[in-house]
RNA sequence: GCUCGGAUGGUGGAACUGGUAGACACGCAGGACUUAAAAUCCUGUUCGCCCUAAAGCGAGUGCGGGUUCGAUUCCCGCUCCGAGUACCA
């Protein structure tokens, strides 16, 4: 018979199911292999013919890995819980869970009609409650961890409790929310029980807080970052806001540095792995303090210049007077202050004292900064009532300053013995420590107020000229001086109204305002003045920067906009009259300590500095945030969490799975609770309300590789998977996938894993060993071309595409099932439009020609090509081999069905290599030649090498390169034809299972048996047509013996006639000669 | 802007660590079979020149240079295309 592709397809796949040929055990002496795919979102369209390309990929490296002797898990399954559906549900009222059964039946069904090994036992739904009753356990393991910079990782958060309970919150290193407070033993354990779970939930690995998020109001969610594309909802595309609510979140950021290191060892393609590196972000550089406090003025230092503004920490709104005050009372100043100002002076005391210093609405007559300590002076200016006086002393305590008083007579009669009192007191107050945790903020006087900012070249820190906040910083309103509020509160005004996506847009408009005060440059203490701009982003860093604008082209067009000075700091900068120049190279210049340094020096040199100054340390940022982990939408997990006032805990574990309620609608309630608020009597112990919202997309995919390493009876026990299934699986070998998950579910699956690692349940730090992105296959769109007559109207006359160009035409899309390279099949196009049945035709060379082009593959552009129909008229195997033979896996490219008959006239000359003419099974078997064993062999070589680097498209040239030389050969012999059916098995299972059976094998055991041996000895040759060439052109053939040595060759070469003419008569120079490959001739 | 990837016939693509560029397939052209068509099979097919044909000659892997006996492959500069990302300090 000739070959029957759809009858020996739909028996195979019948055999395979029927048999479970594909399952798998735990436990095998053969090595294991992980085989895996991306798991498919069962959308109602049902799979299009690029779906499958990276499924039949991995299928075939399954299969060849069972032939070579390896135990191979290929499981496949359902990301069954998402969007659509629920959206669906909303317009037609239908249960989420049956469109999402009927979209997987129909995925399975489609996925079979490609012959995939599958192991199906082992098949997982993210929306089951067996499933994702473990997703809701992992989330508790979460809520219960907590993560230790210590140890690094994740730890239990019981031992958090016990560390609290021993030595409070001393010499913790802990990831943590930034409120977090310090407290000692005592006065943890004084705590009442909310207090305290109020505090341990800054520390949890998921956690509840009040965090601005992604609103997507149409689709009534929030969303992750990388749910969110150019401002609009990746799926929808709906516009997204930016909303302050309360919400889950995951502590991802504690693993930043883990997600990053590990990228280093896994083999990923560089583009994926690159932008995951970007996603986190990180940066190495500085934190640096720029001091808001004022420092002694020009004038008191007795230097010019004393016209410049001074540094303010001073409530804005009372600095004019506070400036005239203070001025004048180092003019007016008592005799005692004078007096006492000679002992505390240039830190007699040991001390660094400041004189008339501003201090909230405030000014100290003395002031230690480091030591938080006020000393007045009574008398003179302070005339004030002793209430007046207690109030004061009140207020500076509240900012966080101890005061002590002396009266005018006391400085005055012993001033030494005032000084010694005020020494003892600064010796025994403790100094503050100047760093990031100590958060002092501007306005609490917690001590020394300043701006910090993070920068990335601390090296061009002498070419700062000023500093630019956030319009959002917390700062600006406390930095405003009256003069400038206006135009303060304008911009304000004016950057918010931009919506971020203007803001996104508009990079070109250089934008922005001064605050009217300065700080202090932490080297040179110049001034430094602060502006606000809109291209500072508050969410990134501190929210401030220091401005270089002769280093970095957004400070230089900002200064050159708003005039303020450009320094340049290195010899090595040009144009700077033109643009920024950043670079690193050359020596400091206009630089104080770093002048005549190179970049490496300077910058450790000026940390340094900057840490001696408690003005500045080493820091490393990164952009990667935590991630929300709240929807408010049904079709989702539960969050196994209930509140009490107003605290979340987790149920208990033996109430897991706490299963998805019913509701009557798949809408918010009236109040905008999100729809699980619709659930009648849903109450955990039938009295505490549940959280509403449910878990993202991404939960259920996070860990579902380590779902399919249990079997069914597996799954009976109490665990997301057996710890011996664990081991011995270990992590997926193979897995392929499409990029568009790189900053979603590949990097929340490695922090799961990461941390699943952490608590000693899984054994690999990295879950993807090697991962292959599949290239999209993208639509290819045909069009007729409709002429359009005078006065722009459409006819019912259609032209071809190459004649188009005489005509004024209108393209329309046309189906690309009734084209077939490019030729329009008229009755087809007849029934597919009946409004032109009767139209006219022009047509080229009796042929109606379409036109193309590339587009996205979608029903309304009628270019959706279905697997299903592909595998009606050509078969699976087919197919199979076809998308394989359009290219790399990688890359992306155009469905194109052209060539697809290559592929099926090669499966028919393949059967019939087997068949006589009549089509009658015949099979010799005589010793094969050692031509055919050549073909063989080569082929068995190929196969290997191909698959081994994933290059699935030079095997199938190499099969057809075979079976045509096998053909030429009249090969039938068993020996040769039994070994390429175990070959081509992995490509086209169904055809060789077939012909393995007519061989007289058992049948279904194909898939088990041992990939052929190559037999290097089949190849040898002893001769080899070398190219001859002169001076590199190749001139003439020349059949050698691979025997001969150089100088032989030599002989030969010379002695050859037909060489002569070649070489003008002029003898080589020399003579290149390489065994296997080539001969040159140097003339 | 930055990062990564890519550019080879009419088309998809091949050429493994520098060694005969264009394998394999599609398409196209011609032929065989056929009353005819489909299917199948055979031949040719990088371009240009020459030509009845064979043979020959020249050019050629986005562009310009370089290294080398020899470059699609390595190096430098540029152009274009695709993807990701974006005032990230």
């Amino acid at each position: 018979m000739d070959y029957q592709f759809r009858d020996i397809e739909k028996r195979w796949q019948k055999f395979w199911a029927e048999n479970q040929t594909f399952k798998v055990d735990n436990s095998s002496a053969k090595p294991k292999y992980y085989v895996l795919d991306m798991f498919p979102y069962p959308s109602g369209a049902g799979l299009h013919v690029g779906h499958p390309l990276g499924y039949i990929a991995s299928d075939i490296f399954a299969r060849y890995k069972r032939l070579k002797g390896f135990n191979v898990l290929h499981p496949m399954g359902y990301d069954s819980f998402g969007l659509p559906a629920e959206q669906y549900a909303i317009q037609t009222g239908q249960h989420p869970a049956i469109t999402t059964e009927t979209n997987i039946n129909r995925y399975r069904e489609q996925l079979d009609n490609l012959g995939f090994s599958f192991d199906w036992s082992r098949e997982v739904r993210t929306s089951d409650p067996d499933y994702y009753k473990w997703t809701q356990w992992i989330f508790m393991q979460l809520f219960n961890s907590w993560y230790n910079l210590e140890s690094d990782k994740a730890e239990s958060i019981d031992e958090l409790i016990r560390r609290f309970e021993n030595s409070g919150t001393n010499g913790l290193r802990a990831v943590c929310d930034d409120d977090v407070s310090t407290f000692s033993a005592e006065e943890w354990k004084g705590m009442h029980d909310s207090e305290k779970q109020t505090e341990l939930l800054k520390y949890r690995l998921t956690y509840l807080r009040e965090s601005t998020v992604n609103w997507c109001p149409a689709l009534g969610t929030v969303l992750a970052n990388d749910e969110v594309k150019d401002g609009y909802s990746e799926r929808g595309g709906y516009p997204v806001e930016q909303k302050k609510m309360m919400q889950w979140s995951m502590r991802i950021t504690a693993y930043a540095d883990r997600l990053l290191q590990g990228l280093d060892g896994i083999d990923w393609p560089d583009p994926l792995k690159e932008m995951q590196r970007n996603w986190i972000g990180k940066s190495v550089g500085a934190l640096v303090r720029f001091s808001l406090t004022p420092s002694p003025s020009p004038e008191e230092r007795g230097e010019p210049g004393a016209e410049k503004p001074g540094y303010m920490t001073a409530d804005p709104a009372v600095w004019d007077i506070l400036k005239d005050h203070s001025r004048q009372h180092r003019q007016d100043s008592t005799e005692a202050e004078d007096v006492l100002w000679q002992h505390l002076r240039n830190s007699s005391t040991g001390h660094k004292i400041r004189r008339q210093h501003a201090i909230g609405t405030y000014i100290a007559d003395f002031i230690c900064l480091k030591k938080a300590l006020i000393i007045e002076v009574d008398g003179g200016y302070h005339v004030e009532t002793k209430d007046q006086d207690e109030l004061r002393t009140e207020a500076l305590n509240n900012l966080g300053f101890q005061v002590i008083r002396f009266s005018n007579e006391q400085v005055v009669s012993d001033p030494i013995g005032v000084s010694k009192i005020i020494k003892e007191k600064l010796n025994a107050l403790p100094e503050r420590i100047l760093d990031g945790s100590d958060s002092l903020s501007f306005g609490e006087g917690r001590g020394e107020a300043y701006i910090e900012v993070f920068t990335t070249r601390v090296d061009t820190i002498y070419g700062t000229t000023f500093l630019v906040l956030a319009p959002e910083h917390e700062y600006v309103a406390g930095l405003t001086t009256p003069e400038q509020e206006m135009e303060i509160q304008n911009y304000i005004d004016q950057t918010k109204k931009k919506t971020e996506l203007d803001r996104m847009a508009d990079t070109k408009t250089v934008s922005g305002a001064f605050t009217g005060s300065y700080a202090k440059h932490p080297i040179t203490n110049e001034p430094i003045p602060i502006w606000i701009a809109d291209y500072v982003l508050a969410g990134y860093g501190t929210g401030a920067v220091m401005a270089v604008p002769s280093g970095d082209q957004r400070d230089w067009l900002f200064a050159t906009k708003f005039g303020l000075p450009i320094v340049a700091i290195s010899d090595a900068q040009t144009n700077l009259d033109k643009e920024a120049d950043p670079t690193k190279e050359g020596h400091y210049i206009n630089s104080g300590i770093i002048n005549g340094l190179k970049y490496k020096e300077a910058t450790s040199t000026l940390i340094a500095k900057l840490e001696e100054l408690g003005a500045g340390k080493a820091k490393v940022n990164y952009r990667l945030r935590d991630a929300i982990f709240g929807r408010q939408r049904y079709w989702g997990e539960p969050v196994p969490v209930y509140f009490k006032e107003g605290l979340p805990y987790l149920i208990d574990r033996e109430d897991l799975p706490l299963v998805l309620p019913e509701v009557d609608k798949y809408l918010p309630t009236e109040s905008g609770e999100p729809p699980l608020g619709r659930a009648e009597n849903w109450k955990y112990k039938g009295e505490l309300e549940y959280e509403l919202s449910t878990m993202p997309g991404w939960a259920g995919s996070s860990w579902y590789w380590y779902r399919y390493m249990a079997s069914q009876e597996d799954r009976k026990q109490d665990s997301f998977a057996p710890a011996e299934a664990i081991s011995y699986w270990k992590d997926v070998d193979l897995y392929i996938g499409g990029s568009e998950h790189a900053t979603g579910h590949l990097l929340y699956s490695r922090f799961w894993n990461k941390f699943l690692k952490d608590l000693g349940y899984v054994v690999e730090e990295e879950p993807f060993k090697k991962l292959i992105n599949q290239g999209m296959i993208q639509g290819r769109s045909n069009f007729v071309y409709r002429i359009i007559d005078d006065e722009g109207r459409g006819t019912n006359k259609f032209v071809s595409n190459g004649l188009k160009s005489q005509y004024t035409t209108s393209a329309l899309h046309v189906d690309v099932n009734i084209v077939m390279n490019e030729i329009l099949d008229l009755e087809k196009f007849k029934v597919f439009r009946p409004e032109f049945a009767n139209a006219e035709f022009i047509l080229e060379n009796g042929k109606y020609i379409c036109g193309v082009e590339v587009e996205k593959m979608s029903k309304s552009k009628f270019n959706v090509v279905s697997p299903d129909d592909i595998i009606e008229r050509f078969g699976a195997d087919t197919l199979r081999m076809y998308e394989m033979f359009l290219g790399p896996l990688e890359q992306s490219k155009p469905w194109n069905t052209n060539g697809i008959e290559g592929v099926f006239k090669f499966l028919r000359k393949f059967w019939k290599l087997f068949h006589d003419d009549e089509f009658n099974f015949n099979v010799s078997d005589e010793e094969p030649s050692k031509a055919e064993y050549k073909a063989l062999h080569k082929i068995i070589r190929k196969v290997e090498e191909d698959i081994e680097r994933f290059s699935f498209n030079t095997s199938v040239s190499s099969f057809m390169i075979c079976v045509n030389e096998l053909t030429d050969l009249k090969c039938n012999k068993r020996k040769i034809l039994q070994e390429l059916v175990v070959v081509l098995a992995p490509y086209a299972p169904h055809i060789t299972e077939e012909l393995w059976s007519l061989l007289g094998n058992s049948a279904g055991k194909l898939s088990v048996t041992a990939y052929p041996k190559f037999n290097p000895e089949y190849l040898v040759e002893n001769e080899f047509s070398y190219p001859v060439s002169v001076n590199g052109k190749t001139r003439i053939n020349l059949n050698l013996s691979l025997s001969l040595s150089q100088a032989e060759v030599e002989e030969l070469i010379l002695a050859n006639e037909d060489l002569k003419k070649y070489l003008d008569g002029k003898t080589p120079k020399k003579i290149i000669f390489v065994k296997g490959k080539i001969i040159n001739l140097v003339v």
